[in-house]
RNA sequence: GGGCCUGAUCAA
């Protein structure tokens, strides 16, 4: 099966869909039941290729093969139609959802929420997001940092820091993703003091500043006209290898 | 009892 679930992405390289077909008739022929995820796989294949309803098919397709959806298939059917910025689409499939398995997991939680925040739907995904509350779901770093950024990118840094306030608050541990965050909304705000606190705090969480950390931080400080300080810092990290916009 | 194969979040 393993084997199989590769050669599959192979086709979907090149968009080959009828030899996928094939070949999962071929697997079963052999003992070789495909499994959910060669159906997630599948649709997000799909979603790349821009045919969306290939992706409900697949869904059909999938329990013709004795599989039946599963929440792995649906979410990468969620991410396909945010993507496809099919919003009111992926509202109602969450809908159905929340009907047939009350109880959601939590990456679907996260793909749906970041969906939402991509499409610039933050107002949403704050309802979304006490809904998720209601139920028993304990959000972690990837919702918040999800939603950290897509304040952001509406021009609401406030907003974005009262969701890491939040984090913290509930007992969330901040990663590596959400302090790039973190320097990219003091960059905006001219708060470069801060943005270099950053630094010393990550270090105390045990967190190492990656490239995209790094990275972060010049683009910012450039962005600014800040060049002294950028060269400064570049010098300071002979390391990694980064680029210089 | 164990595994969990490409299902979720960041810069350029």
């Amino acid at each position: 099966v393993y084997v199989y679930n590769a050669l599959l992405m192979k086709l979907g390289l090149e968009k080959d869909f009828v030899a996928i077909w094939k070949l999962l008739d071929d697997m079963q022929s052999n003992e070789c039941a495909a499994t959910n995820t060669t159906f997630a796989i599948i649709i997000q294949l799909y979603g790349k290729a821009h045919l969306l309803e290939e992706c409900w098919q697949t869904l059909e397709k999938a329990e013709t093969f004795g599989v039946k959806p599963d929440s792995h298939m649906y979410t990468a059917l969620l991410r396909v139609l945010f993507e496809a910025g099919k919003v009111k689409k992926a509202k109602q499939l969450l809908g159905r959802m929340m009907q047939i398995n009350s109880e959601l997991d939590i990456r679907m939680w996260s793909t749906f929420i970041h969906g939402l925040c991509k499409n610039k739907r933050l107002q949403d995904a704050e309802i979304f997001f006490k809904q998720m509350l209601d139920q028993e779901c304990v959000p972690n770093a990837y919702i918040y940092n999800s939603l950290i950024l897509g304040f952001l990118d509406v021009n609401d840094p406030d907003r974005a820091l009262i969701f890491y306030n939040m984090m913290q608050e509930r007992g969330c541990k901040p990663d590596v993703y959400t302090y790039n965050a973190l320097v990219r909304i003091y960059c905006c705000l001219d708060r470069f003091v801060e943005a270099y606190a950053l630094f010393s705090n990550m270090e105390y969480a045990g967190c190492e500043p990656n490239q995209v950390t790094y990275n972060t931080l010049l683009s910012g400080l450039l962005e600014k006209g800040k060049i002294a300080e950028a060269d400064e810092w570049f010098s300071g990290m002979q390391k990694g290898r980064q680029v210089d916009p």
